[in-house]
DNA sequence: GATGAATGAGATTTCATTCAT
DNA sequence: TATGAATGAAATCTCATTCAT
């Protein structure tokens, strides 16, 4: 989740009005949320007329949308990727946990604007991308299912609530962030990667061995 | 968090008006949201005047920050009752899942509410009970700490992002239950209480031994 | 207009609740303005129970009605009384500017009301009781065309706009001190009385002679 | 007072909305009072539509601030102007008088506005524009106070009291068209001027001689 | 007389969206 | 493309008044 927004606007020198009222309007969104803000705050974030966000985009909502899907479509591709190669589970967990919190770590704000105006949001954006949503999980819970049958993974636990539990973990450590309750920095984000993985597939207590903390 | 409200109400064979309107808001808001509801729908389905919802509460704001402590605060009050005696971790974190997930089965549209409008809320509720939100995770972060210094858990996954992670996990699956992306029932949530417990303490990998199912 | 009110609650030693509301709308519209202000204000600055002032009065406006009714038919009875006794108009005049100015030194708060409520309130008040309010006006034009007929005062003036002219200034002295434009206090108050009638009747040109300021 | 509106207006032949706002505004404030018109009043009155007073001025309260400044600045650069120039202190005054008297001629419904809403409003705008109310008086008490020095006024009198006197003459007698209490009309208004510098200065009273009424 | 909960019409203000230029 | 004036539906909140006790 880090490439996507900054490659394209580095493919043109001048960035075109689309993607200059779309970066606005993460920044905005993230900083009052998507109710506190007007349309008008887009556009002047974006130093752009008033009129032009509607040139661009048919409602306030298509804004959010297009942000949503364009990073969330980004991520449905990584996880695919991710499954098909021959990896072990721990390194498909881990790549999809690294992949989430470098996304963070790379645009916060954008982050930021999808865990809370969307990926929780049940009455509203939520809804609307549910499909893409369940898909993000359907996907991570195929994961498991498969380190299941290769018996890497408890059969006992079911693979979709356990998806649900690593999704979840994941994106209480970007809440975490988000609220200013968690230290944020280039070694908590590598750490976090670690934790995370480490806590849901090694489990917290001592009684398993041999599992080493990075660096 | 399943005795509180309904045990108010149970001493009075009339509700008094203030009751009458908090329970009709948990409604309105899980349906339609905090923001697409009026105020009026929420007189509508208290059947009181208008009026009235502004003779008890001094906004529609104060109705949702009533609704969030009145609920948050019985659930930092067990959780430090749980902390406070000698029981095993692994009971602690099984106590507090129970509690969380009971509360769900009790009232889904009042979790849902929490979940939706206040704990990821960073820019409105959230924000306002910061520190309500904060203190959970930091109660459950003790508990953690005590285990590790038992020698219970890990001392490498630092005891804030294992709190972050097993509160998320849990969270995580009511949003499950509130997105109908998992399946609910009596039988599920049991469950799930011995799932997110069993994920975050063993973990999902097999290298560890004789854990049984419930039931 | 100094004994009216404070007679009749002298009267009682338990002053009556009705009594009571009149005095705290005094000081509540004369405080927060008769618009800004809510009933339940006059009923908590009085003590008493919401419901109590509609018990007394018919509506909001009925308190100022009683207000103003109450201190307007004094200084109309007063102007008649001055205007049916011997005396020089000077002293006429002076009479009628002292009861004015010594009913804000004693009431400041109910000359306010009645000037910024009453007197100048085109659209509301002012209407409503139009009558009263000429009658004063055409009782000090009856003043001033007796001393013109009587050859003391100027006939080229007519008596209606020197009226006017008289009880606008002395209006206008008192909007002065309720805005805290000028100086008050006793001193004050008496030199105020002198200023005007010395001012309307002699002029402020100083080719008249012989008139002494007061002390 | 009767040249900027109407001159701005005349300068263009399809006027500017926030113009047809404002001169709306007036009329309908005149007719209903402030607290009684809704601002959908005004909108209707200028063949608006509701949303466009609010996207020329911040609130209804503003609305009337930029009416009371509009033609206050006019009152008080005139005021400075008479001032400035080398006039006999009644002429100054007969200046001042005309000035006030020719604003109500030419608009009557402004200056109804601008008294009953604000220069006697001590709870509302009244306060709001205490500074520019209380330079006016101050501006004519530096008249009154020249003209003691030079003789031509009574020392005993305060300068203070006497603008104070002065304006609240003038004032009430436009008090008294506004509320139909004296006659209005070409004659009427040419006379007033001429009556109220004559009362003031002069005094009602016949000792003094050689005045003659205009015309 | 006295209380204050209950009512609901109506006000201001906001802001997404449209549209003429 | 680009602009921003213009629109008007809809929301929150206020508060005078009523009424059961």
């Amino acid at each position: 989740m880090s490439s996507g927004r900054s490659a394209i606007s580095r493919e043109k020198a001048v960035p075109d009005k689309r993607r200059l009222i779309l970066d606005a309007a993460v920044r905005v969104f993230a900083r009052q949320g998507f109710h506190a803000c007007r349309v008008s705050d887009i556009a002047d974030e974006a130093g752009v007329a008033y009129g032009l966000v509607y040139h661009y985009f048919a409602s306030k909502d298509e804004v959010l949308d297009t942000l949503f899907l364009e990073r969330w479509n980004v991520m449905l591709a990584l996880i695919r990727e991710v499954d098909a190669e021959p990896l072990p589970v721990r390194d498909k967990l881990r790549a999809i946990a690294s992949f989430i919190v470098d996304s963070y770590h790379h645009d916060p704000d954008l982050m930021k604007v999808i865990i809370v105006e969307v990926t929780r949001a049940a009455n509203s954006f939520g809804q609307t991308h549910l499909g893409e949503i369940r898909e993000a999980y359907e996907l991570i819970g195929e994961i498991v299912t498969k380190a299941q049958a290769e018996g890497v993974f408890r059969p006992d636990i079911e693979a979709r609530f356990a998806a649900m539990a690593f999704y979840g973990a994941i994106e209480q450590l970007l809440t975490g962030w988000i609220f200013g309750l968690l230290p944020q920095g280039e070694e908590q984000f590598e750490r976090a990667k670690w934790l995370v993985v480490e806590t849901v597939c090694g489990g917290l207590e001592t009684s398993a061995t041999g599992r080493a903390a990075p660096r």
